[in-house]
DNA sequence: AATGAATGAGTTTTCATTCAT
DNA sequence: AATGAATGAAAACTCATTCAT
């Protein structure tokens, strides 16, 4: 599907069946949503969905494609973290937390729509792969420094603990698990930090620490 | 539909779809399988479904039953288990892994299914509450023997690192992440045991404590 | 689609269908027709169809295909016919003229239905190419008995006498152009027979010579 | 649908929709053809189309006549037309054709349009009937004229080996069968003449006798 | 005149479920 | 008990046509 020079009437149209399709992929997951869903959220007619798009795969391609991008951008560390090991490990559990609570039920569907369709196994596949390259990096870098148990497999330890705050994620923003922002990252960042054997922030008395992130 | 006295050609029958129904919805979530593959699958013509089903749900219900029940029963650490806290870590993560290399893909899909049902997501609720009790009562006794770190939130911890396990499961049984169950194991109880501040094992002889009860 | 086993019950409808199909295309021709039209007139439900036929196209392949198998079993100028040159072309216009009455409609749909879709296309240049040889073939024969003019090339003659009857037939049959069958039957004879220069019957005693050849 | 004093744009733009509609109907029959493809082709919008036509039909319905027209004119034996009576059979069926050639497509589908709409089956009895009276006219000029077959039925035969040509035609150009245009015309001209008794060429020198006389 | 966005009626197709045998 | 034929409610998708700009 081509979609030929819009007018701003036709990009608001298309925008708005964007943003429908999220909401009820959200609300819904895949299979449930049905393309007249989206388009009485949108309040357009269903013939004038397929002016936009091929089909409900397709807009859910894009919709995940933009969360994806989402997740991904919002959870850098910039170059303004701190250096210190602790508080940027502590920064980055809190970024990922709060990516997390944009896109968690669009991950959700995206995974389950995984199952159904290759297309979309490939792209968080993809996903996956930047997020575990990262942390394994993260981990690589501090058992060089002496800081973090050399004996640890550092891709492996990323899955886990990677996979840890992402669980995580999940159980606190869609199973409703309860939990104050500031006490679930101060978690998992002891348990992270001590799980690799980084010596609590300063090497005196560890109670409280941590610096902030970048956007 | 009370199914009543069954003949055992019946029960046979019966058990036939229900672990065709299991394989089925093991491969293709839930939205994608049709009754028909199940019958197809068991040999069966779909008019004989609805003699001991009622419909696709509540076949669906009985299946992801058992293998919560199978799940449930598969990973208590039994009496039998060493007093070591290390080693006890260490047998269940063990357990919770084989566990789930049987149930892993069907417990995605009772996620998925949770969401559209909230019968399935009721149960699964349960599910995830006989665990995180299990794990809080197993670090909250650590805690109270000094073995673990007593500022530690226990109930959000074990939260943590049993999603930290589950999670790895997934990652690793249903998404192909590579790693052989030793060097698995022996990962995730490190990072646990550390995590919560568990002096290694040798070091002390642990006498009593324990992570895990019997049922 | 494989269809398995049919009980009696089945294949009455399976025919029932095949018999509304029929109709349905005779009278609208391909496109118009709707899967529904054809369900309304066979008094089963839409849902039904389905059960015996693909698609409307697998549908129409086979009451196009039985429409030729008759049309070409039906034009077969037996071993019973006459062994006279004229009488026998005589034989094959009147049973060609009559395989026509029955299929003629449908046989201008199929032709039709080629133009948008090539299975059909191959079908029919089949069926005209079987036509097209026995045609040259009881040329060539006469020919080679004295009989036919010599110089006529035996292929492009009977391609423009066989479609001489063809079209003959779609006027008189679709186009209601007046006219009794005998002397339809005649005048064709007569023009064919003279076209290629066969002496008209009566004047010599043609003892073996043949145009049509039995299948 | 009026429409009132073109400009020379809205001219043209109409005239780019009638080729491409001609086009679009020739490739793809009646029902296929989509407004928009005939849009496309033309380079307007599919809106720009209403300001022209009604609808497909009526589109169709004037690509239709203008075709009938181009056959009719092309087919006329002028007054420059040879004498002799074969020779103006053979340049009648020359011309007929080659008429053809340029609309064989475009007629069948306007047979087949007819089918579903009963104007365009009024449409073409018409033209048929004024080929039909020709042809008719000419043989009865011949037979009065003692040179052709008294006994034989003017219309009938015209309808015969008019139709003879026209399926030819028909053969020839749209179903690929092979013969250049001189076998073509020679066989053609040749079954004609010899059918209705004529005899052929050299032979007498025939002074008046005309098969088609100019409109 | 031209554009292209919007509409919605019309069709095909799927599949859980019922029912006669 | 088992079968498989029949049903019909959904749902996706197409496309001629209208209309605001």
């Amino acid at each position: 599907m081509i979609v030929k020079s819009l007018t701003s009437r036709g990009m608001r149209t298309r925008a708005a069946l964007l943003r429908a399709g999220r909401e009820a992929f959200d609300e819904h997951g895949y299979d449930t949503v049905r393309i007249d869903d989206v388009c009485a959220r949108a309040g357009v007619s269903h013939g004038t969905f397929y002016t936009y798009f091929d089909s409900k795969e397709s807009l859910f391609a894009e919709v995940a494609g933009a969360a994806m991008g989402e997740m991904f951008a919002a959870s850098v560390v910039g170059p303004s973290a701190p250096a210190d090991p602790y508080a940027r490990i502590e920064a980055a559990n809190r970024l990922y937390l709060r990516a997390w609570s944009a896109n968690s039920r669009l991950m959700r569907t995206l995974e389950h729509a995984a199952t159904a369709d290759d297309r979309f196994g490939r792209l968080l596949m993809e996903l996956r792969e930047v997020f575990v390259r990262r942390g394994a990096d993260g981990v690589r870098r501090l058992q060089e420094q002496g800081l973090a148990d050399p004996t640890l497999d550092p891709r492996l330890t990323a899955v886990m603990l990677g996979g840890m705050v992402e669980h995580f994620a999940h159980v606190w923003l869609d199973l409703g698990e309860q939990a104050d922002e500031e006490t679930a990252v101060d978690h998992l960042t002891r348990l992270w930090a001590r799980a690799i054997g980084l010596t609590p922030p300063s090497s005196t008395d560890a109670r409280s620490s941590v610096l902030e992130e970048d956007a």
